[in-house]
Formats: C-alpha cells, structure tokens, sequence
RNA sequence: GGUGGGAUUGCGGAGCGGCCAAACGCAGCAGACUGUAAAUCUGCCCUCUACGAGUUCGAUGGUUCAAAUCCAUCUCCCACCA
C-alpha cells in the first residue's frame, strides 16, 4: 500500500460525506484507529447492498486499521426508519438471535478475522435499565431537533411510532459506547445513515467531551437510476441457498458497461491504473473487465475455487471474452484456463421413475398423456419459472429450449431419452439454465 | 371539531351499472438485433393440469337479471376551514 488510505478511497469513489475532512484524513493517513459499522440482522443473509461498507471496511483494515464490526441485534428489534416510508416488520427475538449469528459468520469471511472486533449491541442494550438509560441519556437529545432531522420528517406525514424515533438514539449511545470501550474513532455508514451518524457525534461529545468522526458512502444506483442488487426482480443475496453462486457470478457479469468501472473500483483491488485501462477497452472486449468483476466479486463471496467454476461454466455457456489471456491483468482469473464444461452449471435432480418411459403412471394418474416428467412442471420446479402459468407463457412465447432445442409444445414429456450422459439442459431465455440429472 | 376529495392488478394512473381480468405509462420476463451490454422493435405480464375455469378493484353488508362502477356502515389517507 504505497499510497495514503484516504486518497486510494477517495479516489475509488468510497466516500459520500465526511462530518470533518481534515481530521479524518489525518486520522487516516497518519495513525492506527479503529472505525465501527453496524449491520441490522433484518434476514439471515447479507445481499450485494450490504457489500459496500463491507468493501470499506476490508479497504480500510488494509491500510492498518481496526473494524469493530457490530451485528444490530437490539436495534433490529426497533428497526431504523431512515429512508423508509413505512414501519419495518417487527421481528420476533428469537428471529433476530439467528440471524444475528449468521450475519456474523458472513461478515467474518470478508474482514481478516484476528483483527477484528466483533460485537453485537444487544449484549449491552439488553442489560440496560429503562430509567437509568433514560436519565443518562435522554437529556441530551432535543426533541424538536430530532424532528427536524429529514428521516423523521419524511415520515411525519405517514406517521413514526415512539419506538422508531428511538433507533438514533440507540445508534448514537452504540457508537459512544465503542468509542469508551474501544476507542473507536469512526463511524462508516450508508448514505441513510448521515443523521445517526451525526447524532452519535453529537451525544458523545455531550457526555464524554470526545470528538468522534463519521463518513458515509455513496448510495449505489446502477446507469439507469436503479437501485443496485436487483437481479429478476430479486435481491442478490451472498448465501448461496438463496442465491446460487452461478447466478451470483451471473448478476456482476451482466452489469451494464456504463458501470462497469464504477464496480471495480469498489468491488475489487485491481490498481487504479489496471481499472482504468481494463474499462477503456473497445467493443467486445470490455466483456473481460466485466468476467473479472464478477470472478473477483464471486471469489470475495465464495472463494477461490467457487468463482473459477462460475467463471467456468457461464463461459461454456457464453463463451470466453479472452480466452488466449491477451488482456494483461493482476487477477488470478489469468491462471485458470478457459475451458469448456458443463459441470458447474446450475443442478437441479429429478428421480428416475419421474423421466423412466415405461413405469410411470400405471393405473389411476388420470392424465391420458404419455408418461414421463411434464416439461412445464420442470420449469417451476427447478425454480427456471416461479409459476406453472409462467413456464406455460415461457414455452408459448418460444424462450423455452430444451437440449437447445425451442420446446414448442406445451405438454411435452421429458423422458429418459431426452438425456444423453444423463444429464439434460433446461433453459428459461438464453440466461437461465439448469442442468437437469437423473438421481 | 367542521366540510369536501380519495382508496383500482409491483408502482403510477384510466374506468364511474353490462362490451372489465379492467385503457395507458413505468418496472419485470421472453423474442429479434448485438458483445451474456445499451438503445430499438415485437410478444407476454391475477391464478389454475388452460380454446375452459376460478379469484380481484380498501373492509363488510345491501340494491339489481347484472356492480370496480349505485346505497349503507366501517377503516385509512389527502385537502381546505376551525
């Protein structure tokens, strides 16, 4: 790291705001501290939206700086009102006790575990005495401030509950708190957080005479104004129950060519100058950068050898952008040959006796058709379709293929003879596929 | 507290007794063209073992052969007046 920590994240584009410039770049360049960022355990998985400050936080440890990563197991009971229009869903606690542990665990691959702090705020929340806290802490925030603060006055219209104009407060004394007990210097947040990180700056200079710090990052949209980490409509999530890592590896190899620096800049740690020349790249071959985002990106998630077989099969599927490696890069993508294999491709297993041509429906299945597996179920099932309704209108408006071949009748029978090595390749549009096997 | 206006399929927004599963735009999906991109053009877009059937138009009851459309009550919004 030869450069200064500020400038290299400036320069990627990492930061929005910064409560005081001056100091932080300070803080960053010449000393050793440590920051805070706070995840709400909302659902059992992180999705790519999460994965900014979780890309700041590994920048920054880099440069020497300590993470106290705090997993939002009190204030995901509250729910933060910022940015939204309506109430969150209230969460049971045994809820947010489970996905507090596996958002820690996720959160754990991506900073070097040894030098980070890992807390969860319910362990100090939930000892607290009501009139204690309230006495302490209450003097010091100003109603009338607090409703002029724009994520509480978004939703004085639509109406906030007493609980949720809470959660800055709850912030605010978690931030104090790390700063007490850890020395925590820096509050790192999504650009909704702005005003909780502020108030946590105020509260702890009140209580404590501290001068604390606060930076926020951009909010992410792709070219096209949209928020960023929809994939069909979905979230793309970085468990791969949720998300299967070929469709994880899929989501950043499509990204539009207007973003596709923007992404590198945050989602990898190629050199700035290995970004620049990468997205300079005409025509086709910008296609590479695009296959190193999504490996760099998969591999970050899902490790070496997860990316190298998404890599794999999306380029059997697709083809290679480089296969003779005549783009030079620092990415470990340049030592994995690119060659063909179905293998690593998206699996979904029927039974035998579901595709089998003779035994199948021996007396009472109604259906006079010839037996075998309805190619219209298969879609649904294997998740290619949500619906049967959709996978019916798939097949009708022809972007159904089977072994690559258009399926155009919508009461086709898959049966073992559809299978050759026995396996069978399903498609829903050129993009989504399943290879389908016979268990 | 008073008086008006409104709640329609993911969002926005038509419809105001039968021709309404409901115009149109956006988003989404698929096809063509491409570079697994963008833009453009075309089709689909409530559910269903589907030339048919079943559920929708804030909620509940009612009037009609027939209601998203009329009436009553309720819930929630918005505007103006106090």
């Amino acid at each position: 790291m030869s450069k200064k920590c500020f400038e290299d994240m400036q320069n990627r584009g990492f930061f929005y705001q910064i409560t005081d410039e001056e100091a932080v770049v300070k803080l960053l360049n010449e000393t050793s501290t440590s920051f805070y960022m706070g995840f709400d355990p909302t659902a059992d998985s992180l999705h790519v939206g999460h994965l900014l400050p979780v890309m700041a936080a590994r920048r920054l440890q880099q440069f020497g700086h300590r993470p106290i990563m705090l997993v939002g197991g009190a204030t995901a009971l509250v729910g933060d009102p910022s940015g939204r229009q309506e109430a969150r869903p209230m969460l049971t606690i045994e809820t947010v006790r489970r996905n507090s542990d596996a958002i820690k665990e996720q959160l754990s691959r991506f900073v070097d575990f040894n030098k980070t702090t890992f807390v969860n705020n319910a362990d100090w929340f939930t000892k607290m005495y009501y009139l204690d806290f309230l006495r302490d802490i209450g003097p010091h925030f100003s109603v009338n401030k607090m409703l002029s603060m724009d994520s509480v006055k978004m939703r004085m219209e639509t109406g906030i509950s007493f609980l949720e104009l809470n959660y800055m407060i709850l912030q605010a004394y978690d931030f104090m708190y790390l700063n007490e007990k850890f020395g925590c210097e820096i509050q790192v947040g999504g650009q909704d957080q702005w005003g909780n990180i502020v108030t946590g700056v105020d509260l702890a200079r009140r209580v404590n005479g501290k001068q604390l710090f606060g930076a926020t990052l951009p909010l992410l949209m792709d070219s096209s104004g949209k928020k960023f980490g929809k994939s069909l409509g979905n979230a793309v999530w970085l468990d791969k129950n949720r998300t299967p890592i070929f469709d994880y590896y899929q989501f950043w190899r499509n990204t539009d060519d207007a973003d596709v620096a923007k992404l590198l800049f945050f989602f990898t740690y190629l050199p700035t100058e290995e970004i620049e020349s990468l997205t300079k790249l005409q025509a086709p071959q910008i296609n590479r950068a695009k296959e190193i985002l999504a490996f760099e990106a998969t591999m970050l998630a899902h490790g070496f050898d997860e990316a190298k077989n998404a890599f794999i099969a999306a380029g059997s599927k697709f083809g290679f952008a480089d296969p003779q490696n005549t783009i030079s890069t620092s990415s470990l993508i340049k030592d994995i040959r690119a060659a063909n294999s179905t293998e690593n491709l998206p699996t979904f297993e029927i039974t035998e006796d579901e595709v089998s041509s003779e035994a199948t429906s021996e007396q009472e299945s109604s259906s006079s058709s010839s037996s075998g597996k309805w190619i219209v179920a298969l879609l649904s099932e294997s998740g290619l379709c949500s619906s049967n309704g959709e996978a019916r209108r798939l097949i009708q408006g022809g972007g159904a293929y089977l072994n690559n071949n258009k399926i155009s009748d919508v009461n086709y029978q898959l049966t073992i003879d559809d299978f050759s090595n026995g396996e069978a390749i399903l498609k829903a549009g050129k993009k989504n596929i399943k290879r389908i096997i016979i268990k």
